[in-house]
DNA sequence: TAGATTGTTAATCGATTAACAATC
DNA sequence: TAGATTGTTAATCGATTAACAATC
């Protein structure tokens, strides 16, 4: 008689992990405010879900709240932040220093400095244009792709935008593929082939107008 | 004995719309160049989505194939063109002159003008800083945020994307209460209460960046 | 203790996948 | 006709909601 062991794959659905960052985000604002405790309800109304699915959600990871009284804000706030792994500084590189780069670069680098808890540092942008390699974005240099590989691996970055033309974007992806990134959002209108051990997210305007549009 | 009618609530999933704004780009991609006729198949192969699926979403909205040979790649292009209401030109508004709004404007008009089958077109843009109005974005003025109703209503303009800092938005949402507008993409990284008859999709990076640092 | 709210199990709902008769 | 592929129905899967015992 065979015994299997089955390795209770924890796998995390997508939509969980989104709304946690929802809940992480209404839990900073409440959190200095109001009351020391919030029910699984007042979050769930902030958040607009039901307090059945924020229960739910948080018992993927842990039991972080008190029968009778709710959950202390700053207590799951922090919980969150560390499973979100925002309790740390996450470096990241832009690709790509044209208009939609160097507005990302300055809207994170804006809010890196003047938000106490938001997690995400800029640390690099790249670009293929020597015309643009040497140019500063809020005091980031720009340099060139080729020296991308190194200075990834070199400070253990793992997160990537991507805001290349669409016509580059799967060759970057490639070159991304021998580096220490392990996470890129990707602004380009196309579907990347990802090399292993790389998540792409799509952050696509076009498919978001389409998908409005369909509602007029 | 009461017969009761029911009204087909044709109740679209929003999955299903944004499967068909991909399927839609394969089929621009692939139209001139390969044969005239794709397989359930090979779409789904393209998009990354099973065979099964791309019938069933296609089968929402009507019959568009035949059997043995697969769909018309372009007679299936205008189709799904039509039900995203991309066969036409969709004018949008950009509210908040802002380094993002103004890379959106630029992008999309960009698009517009290179891109023959792309819809959407940015008809004007706007801000509340008296400072950036009369700036021009790629030939489009930007104009004082009070103009914004009037304009919109006369040119019967439904779309508008939302680049204002987190603290205007809801007010500018509250404003567009009174106008034709229909759908907005909002950038702001807050949840907005959408007046009756708006419908709000949000393009928050921040909340991107959270979901893909779990993966880090 | 009495009231409230969690964590969890069971019921429901909806979306995806599989299968196949219809038919080009 | 024979082979292929659709449109659709049934089976499966997974996520949401409801309900409630446990307990603060």
């Amino acid at each position: 008689m065979l015994e299997v062991i089955c390795i209770k794959e924890s796998r995390v659905p997508e939509v969980v992990i989104r709304r946690l960052a929802l809940y992480l985000r209404a839990l900073s604002q409440i959190d200095a405010s109001e009351s020391a405790f919030v029910s699984s309800q007042e979050l769930a109304a902030k958040v607009g879900v039901t307090a059945a699915q924020v229960r739910k959600d948080l018992a993927m990871f842990g039991e972080f709240g008190k029968q009778g009284v709710g959950y202390h804000a700053g207590f799951l706030r922090e919980e969150i932040a560390r499973i979100l792994k925002a309790d740390r500084t996450i470096e990241f590189v832009i690709i790509g220093a044209g208009e939609l780069g160097i507005a990302l670069g300055r809207y994170t680098l804006r809010k890196y400095e003047s938000e106490q808890a938001y997690p995400f540092m800029l640390t690099a942008m790249f670009d293929i244009d020597p015309a643009k390699v040497g140019h500063k974005v809020a005091g980031i240099s720009v340099r060139h792709i080729s020296e991308m590989a190194r200075i990834v691996n070199e400070r253990c970055i793992g997160m990537a935008l991507l805001t290349v033309p669409e016509s580059a974007a799967q060759s970057v992806i490639d070159l991304l593929g021998e580096t220490r990134i392990k996470a890129v959002l990707n602004f380009a209108p196309t579907r990347l082939v990802a090399p292993r051990g790389i998540r792409v997210h799509n952050a696509d305007v076009s498919l978001d107008l389409h998908h409005l549009a369909f509602f007029l």
